[in-house]
DNA sequence: GTAAAAGGGATGTCTA
DNA sequence: ATAGACATCCCTTTTA
């Protein structure tokens, strides 16, 4: 609608101009996203719902995806960063918890998140959660960009163009990789992994502590989880070399060509 | 041919 | 001061 997207705008720029005059009290954005949810018309609050949800087996699946993925990077940030901390970004307002010397959200975790939140089931879904694809909903799309970048606190609108700039930066960093099929992308199995015992929500106001989610639950779904991670884990080769052979052919004609 | 999607260089911004 | 992780812009190429 149109009439909404002008009131977001005025809001944007209401939210501009608070984060300008409140920087004494609030030093963070995810802080200040979370402060002021609350008084926001529905169609704003992108992240509010929790993300309690099974890892069922979803919607179309393809039997295709031989080509998948490329190395399990060397990962100096997550190696165990992720694994200590991951919780909370899953909790409903991981702001309380997030100020000060916390990592800021990376695109993958929201994305993360956004896959496992009903409520946004209409602009990303998993094509199959088992290795990690996923894809955008082309009528959809915008809004789940612009939920990150309400999220993130940015002076401009998030487009889904510019996210999908960052998320090919990503393929160059190894957290996500384009799959050949329309708006489909696919995490890295081994982030996959750091991000998958988090799914349940961790909620303060619920005291029923999780078994550490660090702890291997040896649950059959987990089971199925790893086993088919390993398979892409030694698929990925394939994939890999025939990006090499791409680029090194690119290569070879541009300098013979030259 | 067209629109949507994909790709990527250059540069700016924010934060740890 | 610096580097990582985008965010923004913008232009080219590929795909449906």
């Amino acid at each position: 609608l149109p009439l909404d997207n002008d009131i977001n705008q005025n809001f944007q720029d209401a939210i501009d101009v608070i984060q300008q005059h409140s920087n004494y009290f609030y030093d963070d954005s995810d802080y200040m996203y979370y402060e002021t949810l609350g008084t926001q018309q529905p169609s704003l609050q992108c992240q509010m719902s929790c993300c309690l949800v099974t890892h069922s087996s979803d919607v179309p699946t393809f039997k295709d995806m031989s080509q998948t993925w490329p190395q399990v990077m060397p990962d100096i940030s997550l190696g165990h960063s992720l694994q200590s901390e991951s919780p909370h970004v899953y909790s409903v307002s991981p702001a309380r918890k997030n100020s000060r010397g916390r990592k800021k959200l990376r695109l993958y975790e929201y994305l993360h998140e956004a896959l496992n939140d009903p409520n946004m089931g209409d602009t990303i879904q998993w094509t199959d959660s088992g290795n990690g694809t996923f894809h955008f909903i082309s009528k959809n799309k915008e809004r789940l960009a612009k939920c990150w970048g309400q999220r993130k606190g940015n002076r401009k609108t998030m487009t889904y163009q510019k996210m999908a700039r960052a998320l090919r930066n990503y393929s160059r960093t190894g957290e996500i990789m384009k799959v050949r099929r329309k708006l489909t992308y696919q995490f890295n199995p081994d982030i996959l992994n750091k991000l998958a015992p988090a799914q349940v929500c961790q909620h303060e106001f619920h005291a029923q502590a999780q078994p550490q989610p660090q702890q291997p639950q040896q649950n059959f779904s987990e089971q199925s989880y790893s086993e088919s991670s390993a398979a892409d884990w030694s698929s990925w080769y394939g994939h890999y070399q025939v990006q090499e052979e791409y680029h090194l052919n690119a290569g070879f004609t541009s300098h013979s060509l030259a």
